[in-house]
DNA sequence: GATTTGCTGTGATTCAAGTCACATTCTATG
DNA sequence: CATAGAATGTGACTTGAATCACAGCAAATC
């Protein structure tokens, strides 16, 4: 991929004008981080704003115990919140952001990207939309947290995250473990749970992906 | 107190140029909510831009058990994140606001404060910088419920919330209730654990409120 | 000062979920 | 196809906290 084909996925470029799309291509440094691979550690100062193009950030908190939490994921198009409150607010990195997959993503300067916002309504616009989606999530998120149990918690995951062509059943492509630490919880939890569900006929369980027989069921 | 007295507690206003200030003076309605209140409830729309002046706004979530968890408190000078988000998102509340004590505020309807969040830095960079601060607040909350006990979530929020003259050892005024509410847990919960800090001299308990007699023990 | 109302203290119980400790599969890879 | 390494399944145990059910106390109000 290259600069403009990950640009061209994000929003803020698809509703900027011409003289905008023709700033940011010549301010953008294209970079990759593999798997695994971290973009920013908590803590941190934030020195980048980027919009990923492929692949999937993951933002995160981890406790003592070496669980986590997943906070939420950045996926193609979007930028992310942590860079924007760090960048606008000149404060350090609230939380670790790691690639999930593979990304592809255009990082612009902290210093350009605050100027831009004074001087372009698309980019304002832009920041102030990502900004109050996430943070609507994050208190639904510490809402779930308190009030739902795990289950529950866990049964929403699997509605949300499937995905299926038609004529496929929907599924998780993701390993118990993982799941566990989206929802803060330990792996033996998930496991237990997700065989519950496989008995009440929700689910049907391969190794490395949850199929989602009956969305109905997990309501 | 006026519109004038209620602005001037707000860095917005202060860091305003005098043509700012003017428009802001013109365009403000004053407004007071009694303790008790509701400035907005969760699934609203937000129609105005609040500052408040006096008094404490409380925004929270209820679960379904009538257990209630406090997101964050607006004070003096401060505006209301959920404002901000849901009028620059265009998205309805994700939580609801109460008068906690009796508020004195200063109202901008949404159209107007949009309107000026593009033509003046001062507003942008003041709803910027509540932004920030309140996501990496929210981040570690969820982080606080989902890893760490009642029991240190309790001990961190007196040390928090004390105040004391000089002199006079620091106390909290809230009802075990209110606390109880603040954390998202139940009331007993929080009795059995002042008891245990206060037969740890950490505290000292009262009717209506809790003297912080040794913080460095609640660390 | 008597009464009502709102706080606080505490025991008993229950339950969700985290932890530990292994056993049992898969499946990729040599 | 043998096998190491991952992923999953489960029993046993522990514990933090929520819930229920009252009893005692303080303080405001009549």
């Amino acid at each position: 991929m290259d600069k403009k084909a990950i640009l061209s996925r994000s929003p803020l470029y698809q509703n900027a004008d011409p003289q905008l799309r023709e700033i940011m291509e010549n301010n953008a440094l294209i970079t990759r981080l593999e798997t695994g691979s971290y973009y920013i550690h908590e803590g941190d100062t934030v020195e980048n704003f980027a919009i990923v193009g492929e692949g999937q950030l993951r933002v995160f908190k981890s406790g003592s115990t070496g669980r986590e939490i997943t906070l939420y994921t950045v996926n193609p198009g979007e930028s992310c919140l942590l860079n924007i409150a760090s960048i606008m607010g000149g404060t350090p990195s609230p939380a670790t952001a790691q690639a999930a997959i593979t990304v592809q993503a255009v990082l612009f300067p902290a210093a350009t990207i605050k100027h831009w916002v004074a001087e372009f309504p698309a980019v304002r616009d832009f920041i102030f939309g990502t900004l109050a989606t996430r943070v609507s999530a994050m208190m639904a998120l510490v809402e779930e947290v308190i009030f739902r149990n795990v289950d529950r918690r866990l049964a929403a995951f699997l509605v949300e995250r499937a995905e299926g062509r038609p004529g496929v059943l929907p599924s998780v492509s993701m390993t118990h473990e993982q799941i566990a630490s989206e929802l803060g919880s330990a792996r033996e939890v998930v496991s237990r749970l997700l065989k519950e569900f496989e008995r009440q006929g929700a689910v049907e369980l391969r190794r490395g992906h949850i199929v989602v027989v009956d969305s109905d069921i997990l309501q």
